[in-house]
DNA sequence: GGAGAAATATGACAATTGTCAGGTTTTGGG
DNA sequence: CCCAAAACCTGACAATTGTCATATTTCTCC
């Protein structure tokens, strides 16, 4: 069993600020959670008592449209506290989150972080500056979505896939999405998404080996976006 | 010249939080500003080093787009507080806003609210609240533009509108938007906006008078968000 | 109140995106 | 390794949206 005061992956969140008894705690009330490829770690509209604290794999929180579609908001992979806004504004979730990868989570009770808020001032900033830095990401994406087209959309997220997930040694991006979950984060049909990708490798910008992508011409994206 | 203790406004936003004594210090701080109908109150990439309470008064908060365009992300009105996330992230502003009334502001130095973070707890928690509810708004505009169509979205937008701003004693919106400013809200061309308007209004649903709207048929529109 | 500027409106057409239908390839479990 | 299911891909066409050109109306301010 891990220990949060020894674990690296804090460093990338909030968890940061607060000191070693204080991770202590934590640690003793934590739970590990393995979650497969496909699982759900919470569904919309449920009541979270808790944060996920993700050690590896990346999942996506999205929310069901009417017309049966799931639409996601984001990826989220290490580092990240899934239900941190649900917990904060004391509401139940808005999206769900699903793992895209088989997942190592922990979860932690709710009272562990709520009590932090008020008595250590270092985590309660890290907590608001987390909070301004996600508004500032999800407005720069709703402006992208009402502003962009598909082809800018498609080539800033495989920009931003690269850079976020990283590549593996035969340079294709670490993180493979299926052309469906693709075309959600875009905010485009399934086939609309896969023949821009046809475009993209057809004027040599990437290179595709089933449904991994390599880029070929990260400035000829670039100059895309 | 107002005071703090006395405003009313501020039930409205995180400020309800403070005492009294610490609502008199900052009403000593603070700056009265009248904006006029068009004016910027600040500039995307500006230092603020502070944040503005409105009184009165609807304002845009937008990003200039490369093609030229202004891409609206958000309209605020009495007792929202601008600047707030780029006071927290103590980063510079990412949307510039701009008056689309004249407005009644007050100007609160940015000392008087960050001292306040780590020594008032209900403070601080309200301020987590409002950023997390932000971010939940942002999140579900983000989803409408992704997954939505304009008709959708237009519906969508004037009941907000209503809720949000009210209608006058003729029951048109207290806010008219400008088409163009309309459009940049639901995230499509001009043109595109006053012909969804047109269709409406042939529908039955709407009236206009110049550019002002009143929505005669409530429920037809929410069928059609 | 009138002139000029700005905003609103409409037509015609192009470009983009969505949908449906059908193929092919890839994947994962036994 | 094989087979079924899932994912990927392509074509054809429809629907939506964007663009440009040009009226018409409304607003502003002298």
């Amino acid at each position: 069993m891990s220990r949060c005061e020894n674990c690296i992956i804090r460093q990338l969140n909030a968890l940061k600020a607060l000191s070693k008894d204080e991770l202590k705690a934590i640690s003793d009330s934590k739970t590990e959670r393995r979650i497969k490829k496909g699982e759900k770690i919470f569904d919309e509209n449920e009541s979270l008592d808790g944060v996920f604290c993700v050690r590896s794999g990346a999942s996506k929180l999205s929310k069901l449209q009417e017309n049966g579609k799931d639409q996601i908001v984001k990826i989220a992979g290490s580092g990240e506290v899934l239900g941190k806004r649900s917990l904060i504004a004391e509401e139940k979730a808005n999206l769900s989150a699903t793992a895209l990868e088989d997942m190592d989570v922990c979860f932690i009770p709710k009272k562990e972080i709520t009590a932090k808020i008020y008595t250590n001032p270092a985590f309660t900033k890290e907590l608001l500056q987390q909070l301004a830095q996600d508004l500032k990401n999800s407005e720069n994406s709703t402006i992208d979505f009402a502003s962009k087209t598909v082809t800018q959309r498609l080539a800033h997220t495989l920009l931003h896939l690269k850079s976020q997930a990283g590549e593996d040694r035969d340079g294709f991006l670490s993180l493979s999405l299926t052309r469906e979950d693709l075309a959600s984060v875009i905010g485009t049909a399934t086939e609309s998404c896969i023949r821009h990708i046809a475009t993209f490798k057809k004027k040599g910008f990437i290179e595709t080996q089933a449904k991994r992508i390599k880029i070929l011409d990260l400035e000829g994206l670039k100059a895309l976006e």
